[in-house]
DNA sequence: CTGAAAGCGCTAACAC
DNA sequence: GTGTTAGCGCTTTCAG
């Protein structure tokens, strides 16, 4: 890399005068600045970025902590905030928590000293379940500004990007309803995050209003470690008149609908089946799936938005929860 | 941030003593030492990573540019990458191209400034089609490291990693023709990137030494805009005794089995079908998908272990080209 | 055993 | 209009 240093030597001049040179500083004369600045660009100067940073104490750059990259949401949450960052000149450092909590802990540590700005996280699996929160707080105390998304965790005085899960739910469910489906299933396997318990409450809320709605609620968990074909066929033998099924988390609806045309059921006739997931995830089933759209871009774009805003705007100001809208899409696997 | 300065004024002795303590050296008492690193610990010191890298012209930052996250071969391989760069105690910056050949230019661009140790990355398809790689072949001349994965540019001088397209290509093409398929179409939405133009070979090669194969080959091709489920649709409509399929991209298989299904061919019995993919991409079809597995995680860890060979070894040592190998998985779409 | 000083590359206050 | 100096946080050589 070529320094200031440098290119004071070549042109007998000194590292200030470079430096103001380069920044167009009316103290300089018209003919050194050209000099410079053709010198410059002809050797393709770059400022150093450490020496900047360690000057100014400030990166440009986000942490940002997901738990799983190979989930699409969040490769596309991931997606949008690269977009977003790069358009308003931060890079972003990834690290992939793995659902697991001490990798969380261990990437907000390492990132933390000085590395990044700011960072944008949604909660690993492990974390939310055992609720150990103090590694987050310990760097909100500090002041290191953070925004969470998607999984967040109540307690926390940060800045929030998440959706409405309890009406999103409600919303999808009511739909089943008032295509008089009597046998509505959840199916998840996310039931112990934040996001899929607020999706629960949702769908039983739903069916609580509906005073016709005469079957009990039914709620398939499936564990991680399942096999989840195997929990979906049981569901369809022991459950033969399931006639609409909400799946509330990425895939299962996916799963459920190969399963209910392999096992003869005609979708949307006998079965209605409502996913939830990002709008262009696993667009070629046929029939096509109906789902809870996220909205997922808008999630990391305004993740971004929110974190930048902080960063440089000078005056504290107390933490933002903005709430993506849902978009129930209505597709082929419903009425 | 606490910085050594703060610890040295707060123990009453100076930077210096205050860093060779945190660095057990030989030259600080034993009592000294234990009471440095004791108030080190009680504040939570951490060495700022700008400073450090200023110093040491390291950064242990790794910039990996990817053409899409959205691709699951690219989300895995990113994965793999973190996991690997983690673990050897880098970190990693994302740029994600777009497949856009300027994206990738400024990325590079912004990251060669003292960001990042060195590039891992794929090339943009942009960037394959009009087969401009000034702007990489420029950073390897100034000695930055580089290593490229999955789409390389044969002319660049530094590390790959690769799988032998052809290779891979050949084999499945060459199981449907031991399979008693007579008409085999190759479909693709990636003829313009290396990787295709090699899995074509490999198939048109298959098919060309096979003597008893009475047909033409057939190669689809997917245009970017196009509607991929038309194509496929066409397909069965144009070419009704089409018996076998060989998709070389990451979806074009699934799309082709939903269709066949939904047309009434009987999979495997009347038509094979093998995609290209990592193992567990869109398991959850029935029958499920055979593919040619990719080992997309060994591509992204051996990437990394090649990047840090090179930093971690003093002496300059020529291109390495690591090919990784492929797999036929035989799965539900094959006899 | 401890401290002072220089320097990584840069900016900015302050001379001249 | 240009140069000198100090300092961001750290390591390391050299002095004491």
């Amino acid at each position: 890399m070529v320094t200031l240093k440098q290119l004071a030597e070549q042109l007998n001049v000194s590292v200030s005068t470079v430096s103001k040179a380069l920044h167009n500083s009316e103290e300089i004369s018209k003919d050194t600045i050209l000099r410079v600045q053709e010198l410059a660009k002809h050797l393709n100067y770059q400022p150093n970025k450490m020496a900047l940073s360690l000057k100014s104490n400030r990166t440009n750059t986000l942490g940002v902590i997901i738990p799983n990259v190979l989930n699409h949401f969040f490769a596309k949450a991931l997606y949008a905030i690269e977009m977003e960052a790069s358009k308003q000149g931060y890079n972003i450092i990834t690290c992939v928590s793995n659902e697991l909590l001490v990798k969380e802990e261990s990437s907000l540590q390492l990132l933390s000293n000085g590395s990044v700005d700011g960072f944008i996280m949604s909660i690993a699996e492990e974390t939310q379940i055992k609720n150990k929160t103090e590694h987050i707080s310990k760097l909100l105390d500090k002041g290191i500004p953070m925004v969470l998304f998607d999984r967040v965790a109540d307690h926390l005085e940060c800045d929030k990007v998440i959706i409405d899960d309890f009406g999103a739910a409600y919303e999808a469910t009511k739909h089943l309803l008032q295509e008089g489906r009597q046998h509505i299933v959840l199916i998840s396997d996310i039931e112990e995050l934040s996001v899929g318990k607020l999706r629960i409450n949702g769908y039983l809320k739903a069916l609580e209003e509906e005073v016709n709605y005469k079957n009990e609620p039914i709620v398939i968990h499936i564990g991680k470690e399942a096999d989840v074909e195997k929990i979906v066929d049981n569901l369809f033998l022991s459950n033969k008149k399931v006639d609409g099924i909400l799946s509330i988390d990425n895939i299962s609806g996916v799963i459920a609908l190969h399963k209910a045309l392999n096992k003869g059921y005609k979708v949307p006739e006998e079965l209605s089946i409502i996913g939830f997931s990002d709008d262009n995830v696993l667009v070629f089933t046929d029939p096509k799936l109906s789902t809870i759209s996220q909205h997922t871009f808008d999630i990391g774009k305004t993740s971004v938005q929110l974190m930048i805003d902080r960063l440089e705007r000078k005056a504290k100001t107390d933490p933002v929860t903005k709430t993506i809208r849902t978009k129930l899409v209505l597709r082929g696997t419903t009425k």
